[in-house]
DNA sequence: CTCCCTTGCGCC
DNA sequence: AAAGGGCGCAAGGGAG
């Protein structure tokens, strides 16, 4: 595909919402409940000529909204779309086509393709944020893209107001609607003309799974709030143990969430040693750290630093993972929780989920009005790893859980990228990296440990190492921060000086890895932007020798790795999601290198052999112009929630 | 009281 | 000199 090609093989088209409450507006799984609906639609094809224009008001004082008639008309575009061949084009299009879906639609929604202008923006230029501060962010909003491109225009939102239904403001409304279909076809069409070829196969690829998203973001999932009460009640126990031993030294809930009171406790107080300082990176102010790595490392060495970290732990855990899910389902309504996915959310092209929306709600004063986080969703990201936590979310009547991971994914990418033979070697099938660098590191035999890894002791400990080395040094971590991360993230004892042995062998091992890292940076410092395999591109541009240099540095080493695995969840996901509508299973959720369905009980034993095959035999070469020289293969595990998956065994599954 | 910034921390 | 990367969310603390 290249250039933009004909203009009548486009439709744009774009909903105005609104609801019972403001908020509703923006959460179209209410539109079922009543709660939300359309205002106005509008769809447009434009010749090469002219614009030509159809849709509708669907309210106003005069004619409240009609589920029915607006179906209809939604309907009409949808057939004339898919009978025509058409690609239907938006502007977060990820939203209005669950607009669509809210007025029951899946079907027709399924039988059409999508294109999106904000994604195709976002292909064409992305920079990393070094700054952290959200305010600075680049907005790829149809607002900020008609200030930039049209200033003329500029502005033409102001003194809409979604919510009047008068019909005069309706009237306003629905032009402005208009408005909006034309600058999402002129910012689609000026992105699409612009980018590179492969930049368009990886933005094609990506658009392939908007409705699977959008789907997914609108169906939302079920929790089990009966679990999610037993495990708060739970977490309070454990807090208030802790407690227990803890109040006679001082401790109290309101120090324990508070960094600054707490440090004084532990190192005024108790008088415990300072083992680390944080430092603003804005104001350059230092503050002694109590942060969980430090408390473990205090925690060798007395008790009470290590009920101190359990006890705040358990009361994070109760508040961001137990009680929100129970709070979200209130607020929905409908016993589910509405984790929104953001596609491309982040530069590599990784997806983010938001847990909240935002809105305003009722002041303390009277009168007044403050903002506030509306909870449609839960942080599903970041949910801990854990039975208990994850058994909350689980499947539909009739459905079970499935989730295929792309099999090594990291360490795969980078023995693709680093071209070095022992790490492309070990990728190769009856091989164990872990077990090979567990080898190097104890100066024993790689086949040993691999035969001993369950039974002898030593074996087991050596792969434990490895596996470490393997997972924490690919990106030029210290020999230091190994240390602490293997004492306080996987409890493995480790002095400063096996550190360094560790250090030291992971590099003597895959000597193509910092060949990699320095060829990639000077690539980069030389072009001035970071490529994937599947085309995806991110630019770095700034000053080498300056603060920023580390993170650039990392940017251009991380991103191939990262920004390829994102590629390759795309490819995975266009690529099964004819087989998934032929037997009824949907796309539930993502975690990176993990695809979540949810598939129909009787069809599991099927699609664990049939998925699997169209994943172990992504087309890499016919999408991204390149052959994989090692197999990269997907795990599967069923279960009928996202705690209860187990490694799937045809065997097994099939009695 | 509200808003903004920082710290800490969950995941891959 | 030393430095894994990518995120979003909860909570405290201080400015206004």
């Amino acid at each position: 595909m290249s250039e933009w090609g004909d203009d009548n093989n486009y439709l744009t088209f774009d909903w105005e919402t609104s609801g019972t409450k403001k908020e509703y507006a923006l959460q179209p799984w209410r539109i079922p409940q009543g709660r939300a609906w359309g205002t106005s639609l509008v769809w447009l094809r434009h010749d090469g000529e002219k614009n030509r224009f159809w849709g509708g008001v669907q309210d106003d004082e005069d004619n409240p909204h009609d589920y029915e008639r607006t179906r209809e008309l939604a309907k009409t575009m949808l057939t004339m779309a898919r009978d025509k061949k058409l690609t239907i084009v938006g502007w977060n299009v990820q939203f209005d086509i669950q607009v669509l879906l809210g007025y029951d639609l899946e079907e027709l929604v399924f039988d059409n393709k999508y294109l999106d202008g904000m994604l195709l923006w976002k292909h064409y230029f992305v920079e990393p944020e070094y700054d952290a501060n959200p305010k600075n962010r680049q907005s790829y909003s149809l607002k900020q893209f008609v200030r930039e491109f049209m200033p003329h225009h500029a502005g033409y939102e102001t003194e809409i107001d979604f919510h009047d239904r008068s019909p005069e403001a309706r009237a306003a409304l629905h032009a402005y609607n208009k408005k909006d279909n034309i600058f999402t076809y002129i910012g689609a069409r000026h992105y699409w003309n612009v980018l590179e070829p492969q930049q368009r196969r990886a933005a094609l690829a990506e658009a392939k799974t908007i409705p699977m998203f959008a789907r997914a973001n609108f169906q939302g999932l079920i929790v089990d709030t009966l679990s999610s009460h037993d495990l708060s009640n739970k977490l309070t126990r454990d807090a208030r143990r802790e407690l227990k031993s803890l109040q006679h030294h001082g401790v109290t809930e309101e120090i324990v969430r508070s960094p600054a009171k707490l440090a004084k406790l532990l190192y005024d107080q108790w008088g415990l040693p300072v083992l680390k300082e944080t430092r603003s990176k804005i104001t350059g102010v230092t503050a002694r750290s109590t942060d969980k790595e430090t408390l473990h490392e205090l925690g060798l060495e007395d008790e009470r630093a290590k009920g101190v970290r359990n006890y705040r732990e358990a009361l994070n855990l109760k508040t961001k993972f137990a009680d929100a899910m129970v709070k979200s389902t209130r607020y929905n309504g409908d016993f589910r929780v509405h984790p929104q996915a953001i596609i491309f959310g982040t530069y590599s092209g990784r997806l983010t989920y938001a847990s909240s929306q935002k809105g305003t709600g009722p002041g303390v004063r009277a009168g007044t009005t403050k903002n506030i986080l509306l909870p449609i969703g839960f942080a599903l990201h970041q949910m801990k790893n854990d039975k208990l936590f994850r058994g909350q979310v689980v499947a539909p009547v009739g459905f079970t859980v499935m989730e295929f991971d792309a099999a090594g994914q990291e360490f795969r990418w980078m023995a693709i990228k680093s071209g070095d033979e022992t790490m492309l070697q070990l990728c190769m099938p009856g091989e164990d990296a872990h077990s090979y660098m567990g080898a190097k590191i104890a100066g024993r035999d790689y086949h040993w440990i691999m035969e001993n890894k369950e039974e002898d002791k030593e074996a087991k400990n050596a792969r434990k190492s490895g596996k470490v080395g393997n997972l924490s040094l690919q990106y030029r971590t210290s020999a230091r921060k190994l240390r602490v991360v293997a004492r306080s993230q996987y409890d493995i004892p480790m002095t400063e000086g096996e550190a360094k042995v560790i250090h030291f062998t992971y590099q003597k091992t895959y000597t193509g890895v910092p060949k990699y890292w320095r060829a990639q940076i000077a690539l980069t410092r030389k072009i001035g932007y970071v490529e994937t395999l599947g085309g995806r591109r991110v630019q770095v541009v700034g000053d080498w020798g300056g603060p920023l240099s580390w993170s650039m540095e990392s940017t251009s080493i991380n991103y191939p790795i990262q920004g390829t695995g994102a590629d390759q969840k795309y490819l995975a996901m266009a690529c099964i999601a004819p087989y998934l509508r032929d037997i009824g299973a949907y796309f539930a959720w993502d975690l990176h290198d993990g695809i979540y369905l949810f598939v129909p009980n009787d069809k599991v034993q099927r699609a664990a052999v049939d998925i699997k095959y169209i994943l172990d035999n992504l087309p890499y070469k016919r999408a991204w112009g390149f052959s994989p020289p090692i197999p990269l293969t997907w795990d599967c595990k069923t279960g009928p929630s996202w705690g209860g998956l187990r490694d799937y065994h045809p065997d097994k599954g099939a009695k």
